[in-house]
DNA sequence: ACTTTTTTTAAACATTTGATTAAAATACTT
DNA sequence: AAGTATTTTAATCAAATGTTTAAAAAAAGT
């Protein structure tokens, strides 16, 4: 007998909805995404994503919760470490922010279109304040640059980090990259950001 | 009588139905949209987005065209000037967006993730690569900087310009910064990301 | 082997939503 | 003032959409 499954069908169910709705709304983000979607998607039937997940509602929650986390633990942990350097953090930041969006070029968008669309429930679940501007990243920003409001220098690394991602569709669509372009284009570009943040806090 | 008449109460239907539509576009986008919350942000009859419009698609292109053109139409004669010096072009484009986006703080997430939606329509309405790819500014970037990929100086200084509105909502939902305070941030901000570029192009 | 529980399916339901219609109201023309 | 065209309104339509239901199928328990 054949021991190799299609990656998706030694799943379960439940996990298989997951694993669509993840595309789905991501790609297309929560109020454009019919339920029908995620359900041909998955290759299941429609009324299973309620038998599973009660709602699209809540089926959204989840995958959202999710996403977030994605986005803010892969620096939050570099952000709060009292040990390692100024220079270190920038270098680990970038590398690990460039290393997480390459795999998952639409998680900026929808994730914060989404916060957008619904701030509430996302400053219940989410204390960016304590990562962002209580963080030692902060207070060391703060020492080396004493005349310069840190979140002024935070917006300026995210925004290198993570506007390429947000861009990306509207580069694509002037065709003035293809997906290895920009996958190359942002491998080079660990080292540039790297090396442009430590210039701006010189 | 008075003449003192409410904003737009000297506005035509049409110009009423449009300017409902702005609101709610750019607040919930095409999707989250509903014929009924334009009309009601009008104060009008339903039934007359359809005899101005035709349809909500219609409507909706006509207020994305707008859009697409007023983040674009801001920079595109700076990058494209020859006359003006390098230098001289990264002051312009930073107090010119920055004064843009401050006035329309929802413009670049309504705008970039609505092309993300719809890539096709919008690469044949505008031409990216011709501004971005093919101007002045870019060659005088080449020019100063030969070992430097110019787009990874444009997404710098674009990201550094623009990603801060559109994290400004997970900014709010913190509670670390309201509208006055985020302003003022951004006021100040002109300065710095002016400095900034200059520092990564020396 | 039989019963019970869990999972899956097809069909249907109730709302929502974009759009249309026909009549009423208003504005314009002569 | 009368007639015509334009604009606005309330009601309605048809399709889409999230959800439920009841029966069938599969799995688990005894």
């Amino acid at each position: 007998m054949d021991q190799v499954l299609k990656a998706d069908e030694k799943l379960t169910t439940e996990e298989k909805i997951k694993e669509a709705a993840r595309i789905v709304f991501l790609k297309k983000g929560y109020a454009a995404t019919k339920t029908r979607d995620i359900a041909e998607q998955a290759g299941l039937n429609l009324a299973l994503l309620n038998y599973y997940f009660r709602s699209k509602e809540k089926l959204f929650e989840i995958i959202m919760m999710e996403k977030v986390q994605q986005l803010f633990a892969a620096i939050a942990p570099v952000f709060t470490d009292k040990e390692t350097s100024l220079n270190t953090k920038i270098d680990l930041i970038t590398t690990r922010y460039i290393d997480l969006l390459v795999k998952n070029t639409d998680l900026p968008l929808f994730v914060l279109s989404e916060i957008r669309n619904n701030p509430e429930s996302f400053s219940k679940a989410i204390h960016v304040d304590d990562v962002l501007l209580k963080s030692h990243f902060v207070k060391q920003l703060a020492e080396k640059k004493p005349d310069v409001n840190p979140v002024q220098l935070i917006m300026s690394l995210l925004g290198m980090l993570i506007f390429p991602f947000i861009a990306k569709p509207v580069l694509q669509a002037a065709g003035a990259v293809n997906d290895k372009m920009f996958e190359q284009l942002m491998g080079e570009r660990k080292e540039l950001v790297s090396k442009w943040m430590k210039l701006l806090v010189r």
